[in-house]
DNA sequence: CGATAAGTTGATTCGCATCAACTATTGTGG
DNA sequence: CCACAATAGTTGATGCGAATCAACTTATCG
């Protein structure tokens, strides 16, 4: 079930820097193979198994789920379509997470050696992907600073924000709702919240008047008055115009 | 001041992956430059300014601090000798954060220019930067983990043998003890917690014989003990044995 | 040796966990 | 299609972890 469809991978790279016509046309080339699953199957397993590809989402939503010695299980990034889920497994030899759908979701997998192939011949895509992993890593740190400073309505805020705006850039926000394959059950595993307190903080939001979330979806009903509460500056996410790099 | 020793860059980067005579070579052949810093002067400034040099920490201990939109500082990141501080400012336009001094603490600077031609010549180099990186990212994440799941005294041992492994990995362990530039005001930025909170499950973990800390020292008295309250399990932190990669 | 900053202690308040019931929703098989 | 089971969401009561404010003690440094 090998098809060459690249066109979203060629959009979300084109997003982090401009291609050049032979890096486009190169990266057109790869054999991409799309892979479905249902709600909370394993994408990805983590630990020992060395995968022989890199998967980013098409559609639908991926999460990294991360298991702590105490058995805690922590949702470590959530993934819309157009991000990778794995990319840095690339470089490390095992991941320290394992990747599951939210919802159903569709991934499109690329081949280790085909991509270190294609990066020995166009250097400066390495660049690309390594950017992409970097962008990752802004938004690990800005959970943490929200982790660090905000009480539990406004770390919900915040993440709606984040979410809000990935959603929009890649054009999934219709008017002012966005799909949230996410259910309130999921908030404690994202943020360590219980699942009653993190309902409390929920329905403070839609007190608010700030949002509502229903099963499936959620409309923002006073976007700034969300990113107030939230302490939301989404410039991390890197969303706006991109320069070249060398 | 320009310098040439690079050993310390040669051997910091064949900690991530087996370099050829090449490489080593080549990497030998960058211009290096000391750069030393009195405690709490700023390092790398963040925001607009488009620095033209990376930095790696030769002595001391440098801070990353983000200053979220509610005005609180958040330490994201913490540097010991051999670290990178701002490596993925090669790839990104602008920093999400300062670097800053914590104690005396000298780095040394490479130009981008020089680095990034490095890469065109070297690319497999790119990609041992590239995994510097990704095993900062991998802190995060811990770090992420532990703040959902940890409670004070808990974070507290699980940072505490963080630096134990960092340090010991670079041979700054003497016995059961390593410098420790911090101090306890500063692990409220670290974890969010308030110093009053912060000292007392500091004091707790001393009363458990767990660790001593005096100004500017921690010594580790039951390691396995720290552990098992911290729920650290360093494979993380990659200071094993590497491998080549292509 | 005084000044300043770090560390310590106590009292109080608040956010959140926990446990437990209960309701609403979704999904399923008869 | 309905009845029931299973799961998600909601609400309340209680206790603990941590913030906050304030005083105080101990280091550090000029």
């Amino acid at each position: 079930m090998s098809n060459t469809d690249s066109r979203l991978l060629i959009l979300l790279l084109s997003r982090r820097d401009t291609l050049s016509e032979s890096e486009a046309e190169a990266l057109a080339g790869l054999n991409l193979c799309n892979s479905d699953h249902a709600h909370g199957e394993t994408i990805v397993a983590g630990g020992d198994a060395d995968a022989e590809t890199v998967s980013f989402v098409v559609s639908g939503m991926a999460l990294r789920a991360q298991v702590t010695l105490s058995g805690a299980e922590v949702i470590s990034a959530v993934h819309v379509p157009g991000d990778f889920v794995d990319l840095h497994g690339l470089v490390l030899e095992r991941l320290d997470h394992s990747v599951r759908a939210q919802g159903a979701c569709r991934v499109q997998r690329i081949e280790k050696r085909e991509l270190s192939a294609l990066f020995r011949e166009y250097p400066r895509l390495a660049r690309v992907f390594w950017k992409q992993t970097l962008i990752e890593t802004k938004i690990h740190r800005a959970w943490l600073a929200a982790g660090a400073t905000l009480r539990a309505n406004e770390r919900i805020a915040h993440f709606v924000c984040e979410l809000h705006a990935r959603y929009a850039a890649i054009g999934l926000v219709r008017g002012n709702s966005f799909p949230m394959p996410l259910e309130q059950k999921d908030l404690d595993s994202l943020f360590g919240l219980s699942r009653a307190h993190a309902n409390r903080a929920v329905q403070e939001l839609r007190a608010r008047g700030l949002l509502e979330w229903t099963r499936g979806t959620i409309a923002v009903t006073d976007l700034e008055g969300l990113r107030r509460l939230g302490k939301f500056d989404g410039r991390y996410l890197e969303l706006g115009p991109r320069r070249r790099a060398d």
